[in-house]
RNA sequence: GGGCCUGUGGUCUAGUGGUUAUGACGCCACCCUUACAAGGUGGAGGUCGCUGGUUCAAUCCCAGCCAGGCCCACCA
């Protein structure tokens, strides 16, 4: 062979591979079979624009388990889906085309959005595969299909049967940029700076006046009362009094209640409706007036007297102006303080009283609790985050929304008496903006006009039902299986969705099926940018999957991601794919080397050496650790330690001992050699598959296919482990690698090359363990003799 | 305020109640050795965040503290 390079050319193979793979259907779930099911609960990608290679991370996670249990002997389901209804991708379709969903008629838009993401998701499946996953794509979902609609809604059906869906006007949280409700779990935290005004009220008799500190002076035209701490002295006489709100002359009572902080501010409180969710649990307990002043699009509503109409911001300014001018201000001053933002679009939220549809789970904390002590957490800890939420829990779950984009809900309502009438379940998936309710008349008080819902059921309430979904597609081809696939095996996902994607799902498949919905999840982390943040979408700090794969390869970035522990977040940064390239020229490199020696037939021979027994007792103990290993999710492990052995253990000490005999002439000493390298080394390569699968699928073509009989080295069998009786093999061995570590450092020391003859002198105890290995230690070393003696090597 | 995670050579990282603490990148010296110079061999470099405790023995277990990150709550 000529010295020069011979570099593993990922372009042509990975690409060659990928399609391969998509062909032959390799991945395809098989419904006929006996083996048993590992079912995968993957989850579908958000339709909001281009991915980024901390998503390729974590759904790499999956498919690293994915490989490995295909290979372990199991039928796989793997399907695959995208997540393409709701806001996010509304959102996305709006940024695209330019325009809002208001500047449309409702169908004229939806169809647009309809458009867009088949156009998009087309493009991202390219993308998608060019990473090297291995789903079934003929086991396939969109939560925006027919498919989805129908599940989803009768869901929603099911649940207002059993009395969990149940519809309201109460206070929500408001969105006023996207016009629509939104839930606990989509806000985020957003440090502001505001300041902190004293303003001044005045009792109605007697005109005593009173200071009462507030970050939002605008919301003075929605007081309904005023607390003070009943332990408070400064307050105790304003018991039964009345308040007067300067500048909008309402009256309100003066209320002591405990909850109030004295002290804060001026230990006196106004309670508007609704500047906090304080101000909630106020106006509950003790039945206030409610006061509605802000319109849906955030602005004041006729409450606001000369200022509707204004804007919440103009409104403050020009309330503080005015309330300078009476001088009912007598300080103010500049505070950081963190408010709730709709983490789409970082608006400020609101609280708004509106007719919403809610499920009701507040009264299942408990239950929710001991199913997810039922389900295995890997890592463990992560189970704290679900726990956490649903002690933090205060809200029961609101589903509706006002935007166009999504599933309908399957509803009318009494145009007189508002009674509410439900689609016919087989009837769905329905649309009430089109289809005729079920019924002529309504039941209740028989009047024949009704009024379609025109609100979307929230994207989570349709993405925790993916197991519901995926099952549905099996059960079309068969219905047996289904069954069976209560639970599934695993649900892999992201650590920032724990509160959303898997409570969800465990509290939807509780109600339908009074079940956990997988018995493992498997959490995976972020993919950090170079400076530590986190890669999302609409920062636009994500680095494309395509940048990776062109510059390095799309094993580099699997390799990227077996370089994490479960749940940990990883930075990005090129070391690790540079090291993965390296790895990949070695492992082509041996790839060479085992050719040139492995032409013929190999055959177990009738006596192995005693060296090559032990290569065969450490190789499978690699075996053992990386199948303990995989079984627990710990990917991680098994990147590392196969790496580590294949190219410390395996290439530079195993191929370097059994060169001698390769090369040599005794045909015995040769044959052991090769049945080694090549049990030895398919076994390794079985180990990487699942993560660099493009070169250990390329092995395995250009070679061993042909011997094996796979299709592929995805659908092999995963290597087994033998137990070795010979209690004093491993010993020998570690004792041979040590004299040779020994002799290197003596040539390096002396600056002399490898292959420097020397003579070695041994203790008659190492020699005589090493008695069936001597050749060997002779030929590696370059030992001209070996004798019995002190420890002692002597360069020639 | 509550909870969780992390802290190991310059950087990233493995790991264990018990000899010299793993590996990579970087650094130094040497070596063209018929798979690979994108290689090989060897080397320098660490009080395993700090302080106590448990123990014959702690990087590992416990407590407190410090630093970084995350989740939740509060946010008049």
């Amino acid at each position: 062979m000529k010295k020069g390079k011979n570099v593993f050319d990922s372009k042509t193979w990975e690409k060659k591979l990928q399609e391969f793979w998509v062909n032959e259907k390799i991945f395809a779930f098989d419904f006929k079979s006996h083996k048993k099911i590992f079912s995968i609960d993957t989850p579908p990608p958000t339709v909001s624009g281009w991915m980024h290679v901390g998503h390729a991370l974590s759904y790499t996670h999956k498919d690293l388990i994915a490989r490995y249990k295909r290979m372990a002997g199991f039928n796989v389901l793997y399907p695959w889906g995208f997540d393409d209804n709701g806001l996010p991708t509304q959102k996305y379709v709006e940024n695209k085309i330019g325009k809002k969903a208001s500047d449309y008629d409702r169908d004229e838009f939806i169809e647009k959005c309809l458009k867009e993401t088949r156009d998009i998701e087309e493009k991202l499946m390219r993308i998608w595969i060019s990473t090297g996953i291995s789903p079934d794509f003929d086991i396939q979902y969109r939560t925006i299909d027919e498919r989805a609609r129908r599940i989803s809604q009768k869901s929603f059906i099911d649940l207002v049967d059993m009395k969990r869906a149940y519809r309201t006007t109460a206070p929500i949280l408001w969105c006023p940029e996207c016009r629509t409700a939104v839930a606990q779990v989509e806000l985020e935290d957003k440090e502001k700076g505001t300041f902190f005004y004293d303003v001044t009220f005045e009792l109605e008799k007697g005109r005593k006046q009173f200071t009462i500190s507030t970050t939002r002076p605008e919301f003075l035209p929605a007081c309904v009362a005023v607390f003070y701490h009943p332990d408070d002295k400064r307050y105790k006489s304003f018991k039964h009094e009345r308040a007067v709100v300067p500048l909008f002359d309402l009256t309100v009572p003066v209320l002591e209640d405990k909850r109030v902080d004295m002290e804060k501010g001026s230990g006196i409180v106004m309670c508007c409706t609704f500047g906090d969710s304080m101000d909630i649990e106020w106006w509950k307990a003790y039945s206030l007036a409610y006061r509605d002043l802000l319109t849906e699009d955030g602005k004041m509503s006729h409450l606001a007297k000369r200022y509707a109409g204004k804007t919440i911001k103009e409104a403050r300014e020009m309330i503080v102006k005015d309330l300078k001018k009476e001088k009912k201000i007598t300080g103010e001053r500049k505070i950081k303080h963190t408010v709730n933002v709709h983490e789409r679009c970082g608006h400020d939220i609101e609280f708004v009283i509106k007719k919403q549809w809610f499920i009701k789970y507040l009264d299942l904390k408990d239950k929710f609790l001991e199913l997810g002590n039922k389900v295995k957490w890997y890592p463990k800890y992560m189970k704290n985050r679900y726990v956490n939420w649903i002690k933090g829990l205060q809200w029961d779950w609101c589903i509706s929304r006002q935007i166009p984009y999504g599933i309908p809900f399957p509803v009318w309502y009494c145009k007189r008496c508002d009674h509410i009438i439900l689609a016919n379940q087989k009837q769905l998936p329905i649309d009430p903006l089109k289809d005729n309710p079920p019924i002529q008349e309504c039941p209740k008080c028989h009047y024949t006009e009704f009024i379609p819902e025109k609100d979307i059921i929230n994207t989570w309430a349709t993405s925790s039902l993916t197991p519901d979904i995926v099952r549905d597609i099996i059960s079309k081809k068969n219905k047996g299986l289904s069954r069976k696939l209560i639970p599934f095996s695993l649900r892999p996902q992201a650590h920032d969705i724990i509160p959303f994607w898997a409570f969800n799902t465990i509290v939807k498949s509780w109600f339908h099926h009074k079940k956990i919905p997988w018995n493992d999840i498997m959490i995976s982390g972020w993919g950090l940018d170079p400076k530590g943040k986190k890669m999302s979408k609409s920062k636009g700090n994500g680095i494309p999957p395509k940048e990776v794969i062109e510059k390095f390869s799309a094993d580099a970035l699997r390799f990227w991601a077996a370089s994490v522990r479960s749940g940990e977040d990883v930075w990005f940064s090129e070391k690790e794919f540079i090291a993965a390239q390296k790895l990949i020229t070695k492992m082509w490199n041996a790839f060479s080397f085992l050719k040139l020696h492995l032409k013929g037939n190999i055959k177990k021979p009738k006596k192995l050496e005693e060296f090559d027994k032990y290569m065969l007792l450490k190789t499978d103990k690699l075996v053992a650790d990386c199948t303990k290993a995989f079984d627990e999710y710990d990917y991680g492990k098994v990147k590392l330690d196969a790496e580590n052995f294949f190219w410390h253990v395996f290439c530079d000490n195993f191929l370097e001992i059994l060169k001698s005999r390769l090369y040599g002439k005794d045909a015995a000493a040769r044959d052991s050699a090769r049945y080694v390298l090549y049990t030895c080394f398919l076994k390794v390569l079985k180990i990487f598959a699942p993560i660099l699968s493009h070169i250990t699928e390329a092995i395995y073509q250009e070679y061993f296919k042909s011997i094996e009989k796979k299709k592929s080295i995805h659908i092999s069998d995963w290597p087994k482990a033998n137990k070795i009786k010979d209690k004093t093999l491993e010993k020998k061995g570690d004792k041979f690698l040590e004299i040779l570590t020994k002799v290197r450092q003596e040539k390096a020391k002396k600056n002399k090359s490898v292959k420097t003859e020397i003579r070695l002198t041994l203790p008659k105890e190492d020699k005589k363990l090493l008695k069936e290995m001597l050749e060997d230690l002779k030929s590696v070393t370059q030992a001209k003799e070996i004798k019995e003696g002190k420890l002692s090597i002597n360069l020639l």
